[in-house]
DNA sequence: ATGGTAGCGTACGGTAGCGTATGGATACGT
DNA sequence: ACGTATCCATACGCTACCGTACGCTACCAT
């Protein structure tokens, strides 16, 4: 019966190391994503995280699979339109993805390309992620009436600018903000006559 | 005659660490720019580096001073062009900050904007730099017969374009690279009629 | 009740890195 | 020649981590 959990239980899990694994990593990054720092949080010490884990490294691993799986549930949830609605649910992405709300996804997204840069198991991850994301919002363009070349260019350019923008500080160059967003999203999606 | 630097050294001085440290923060991010770790790989030992340097955080003000001013420069350097070529400057400076070509640079790029992300003064620099750099790209833009809106949205997506696609993994996605990024920089900057 | 196990605490050794103290070497001026 | 300043090496203490060994407790089935 070690499939049936356990009730009134106060304990922790590989899922409670791995959820606070995200909140350090969209504040520290990869480098502060330390064992002893983890079990200080959650007001336990690393006697437990060694039960629960192997190592460091079966940590690092557990955070990538969850990222890996969580984005590809995103992906097609995000991603999906009824006939029609297309270029809607393009518009919908881009501004999903805009910093300023759902801050804590994008700088846990920035930490995992960042890891990336010096971890080729990481890399192999985000080229999967990347892989399906442009996919599916190509096909989304095409839906729109693009041709496959253009939706290939205009799929990379939306996710390269919503990664690129949070990485930016332009903070008062532009008076009126939404019109800004609204003028660049067109300037993505928006077919040209 | 303390300014008069002596003949025949061979000894080390701060921009010689500052040089070093610029190779380790494109490798390793910030987090891998140690005090004995570049003494290593200068061959000297940490006693010298206190020489040069109060402390750690010594060098890492020194790195980022060295990278504002070298960004500084060469955004003059990038965003000057001769009335008329201003759409050719435009397309020029998508292409050099293409991810293949320099890339250390953008990796330096990369890891100081991470860098910001946990420290503020690093950010008020990177402000700083992405100021002039949109001042000077919307101006080319404004130059080529955009509105100052218009100029104000491509300006930023060419930078959040430049920034973002060095984040990303999508080799093999098209099979005609140069083309792609031919027709993302015609999304960028090319006016609509 | 009792042995077993899951879950965690405690204690320890080891490494990496920071900063300091201090000594040694080399070059330079006088 | 001698003192002085510059530049670096060595040695040390300290902290933050990692991983391991082992002990303790609560709960489970029999």
């Amino acid at each position: 019966m070690e499939n049936a959990p356990h009730k009134s239980r106060s304990q922790l899990d590989r899922a409670a190391w791995i959820e606070q694994a995200f909140d350090v990593l969209a504040q520290d990054g990869v480098a502060g994503l330390r064992v002893e720092v983890l079990a200080k949080k959650l007001k336990v010490t690393k006697g437990s995280f060694y039960w629960h884990f192997k190592d460091r490294q079966d940590l690092l691993d557990g955070v990538l699979e969850a990222w890996r799986d969580s984005r590809i549930r995103d992906i097609a949830k995000q991603t999906r339109a009824r006939p029609g609605e297309e270029l809607q649910q393009l518009y919908h992405v881009i501004d999903v993805y805009s910093a300023s709300r759902n801050r804590k996804g994008m700088l846990i997204e920035l930490a995992v390309r960042e890891w990336a840069k010096r971890d080729s198991a990481v890399a192999d991850v985000v080229r999967e992620v990347d892989s399906k994301r442009l996919e599916h919002a190509r096909n989304l363009f095409v839906a729109c009436g693009a041709t496959t070349r253009e939706a290939t260019s205009r799929c990379i350019l939306l996710y390269a600018y919503v990664f690129g923008i949070s990485l930016m500080i332009c903070e008062g160059f532009s008076d009126d903000v939404d019109a800004l967003k609204a003028d660049i999203a067109d300037l993505i999606a928006k077919a040209r006559d």
